[in-house]
DNA sequence: TTCAACATGATTGTCGACATTTTTGTTGTC
DNA sequence: GACAACAAAAATGTCGACAATCATGTTGAA
């Protein structure tokens, strides 16, 4: 998912990030097992690309691999949810200090050229888009604030939030649209550190408020690890 | 490196720790280049499994692997260590939350038990054992935070912590002895949070001051790319 | 009927061989 | 003598087949 420039250019990388959405869009649900051969049919490849894949998905904590046993959507907890979102403040923040500290001139451009993207994306319809989109602005973000770092640290936290935000939501995804992102580009235009700080905080902490982070979804391989 | 319970039980762990040891005690320096086969030879294992293992360490942060060109031990940036450090302290500080608000009967046996590993490798000079212990007691830690999430954070973060010491390091490694971790245990013990939480900061902060991190080392592969 | 041991099927894990790409060394020409 | 194109070598990337492991269904005896 969001391959940056120079990492996993790889076509393992497609498969990520069809497996990626497939879970963004609730096609694929917390604790299903997916199966390498079968994955490997869908997708046309061979067994070694889905299984280089999953390894990569289970870096990002997407997937969960037991050995001998095979891979599994993961089912992230309310604390791990809390921790994940916590620290994505923290990542986001660093990044908007970073961007600020050191902007280049083609910047704003970008960021209001992937806004558009947004936008367009948003009016259509296109909610497969509009969600890779959406984690893209963000880690777009990071990619200009010259961190490979943060950049890779932001990728795993984005990817994980949105498997969050898949098991606990209340209502609708709300996923932030394109007018929230339309705001921090304008406090970035206008040099306002802190004005961009403050509207980050909100509008993750907006997106956190909008889960049921209450209780544990029952989670189905702990079963099997109880009886054991 | 640092394999807890249930991730990477493989045998791909182990060329893992290896290589990272090797790291930590500089015998591999930034910009080495790793060699699949020769590292095969070395491990006597398949290339296969050195691939795994290469694999395993970009994720971490401490080889960099460029498509069709090879594996080297990463080169961090002063950003990137600055980085490293700033969100080491945020994750060191939120184990610790978790694990005062939420402590295990077993816990401070666990941690004295692995304090006095610690001072037994420091004080037979085994500086091998201390490098590992001493990033074993903070993920220790973490694992008793009951924190996967954070564990693995962790990780990763003293994988990269120990790399970027080594680069940049102005004296002798320190590397954070026994000492300081037996003032952490009391703290902890006595429930104090606080002043865990102060330990803590002052402890990372007197190691990342240890550093001199007032300009990059020279970057090899940057001068292949500059003249492109 | 219940439980344990076994046999079968399915799935993951591993390895070696081959294809592709990059690098290095050479040759030939200007 | 320098440079470009080409050829050879080395390293990485990929794939398919086999081995090991786990889940399931069956059979047998208590």
């Amino acid at each position: 998912m969001y391959q940056n420039k120079e990492a996993t250019p790889g076509p393992a990388a497609e498969i990520c990030e069809r497996i990626w959405l497939s879970i963004a869009e609730r096609k694929l649900r917390p604790g299903t097992r997916l199966k390498e051969e079968q994955l490997a049919e869908v997708f046309e490849v061979s067994r070694a690309r889905v299984r280089q894949a999953l390894a990569m998905l289970e870096s990002d904590g997407l997937v969960t691999i037991l050995p001998n046993r095979g891979a599994f959507v993961s089912e992230p907890g309310v604390d791990e949810a809390r921790d994940v979102f916590h620290f994505r403040r923290q990542v986001e923040a660093r990044v908007l200090e970073r961007l600020m500290a050191n902007i280049a001139d083609t910047a704003i451009p970008q960021l209001e050229a992937h806004l558009a993207l947004e936008r367009e994306a948003d009016a259509r319809g296109d909610t497969t888009a509009t969600i890779r989109l959406s984690g893209g602005f963000h880690l777009l973000l990071a990619e200009l604030s010259g961190s490979g770092f943060l950049t890779s640290t932001l990728r795993d936290l984005i990817s994980r939030s949105t498997l969050i935000t898949t098991m606990y939501r209340r209502h609708s995804h709300h996923n932030c649209g394109p007018d929230e992102h339309a705001g921090l580009i304008a406090r970035i235009r206008a040099r306002d550190l802190p004005g961009a700080l403050r509207l980050m905080e909100d509008h993750l902490r907006h997106v956190e408020d909008e889960l049921d982070l209450t209780e544990d979804v029952p989670v189905l391989r702990d079963l099997r690890d109880a009886l054991v």
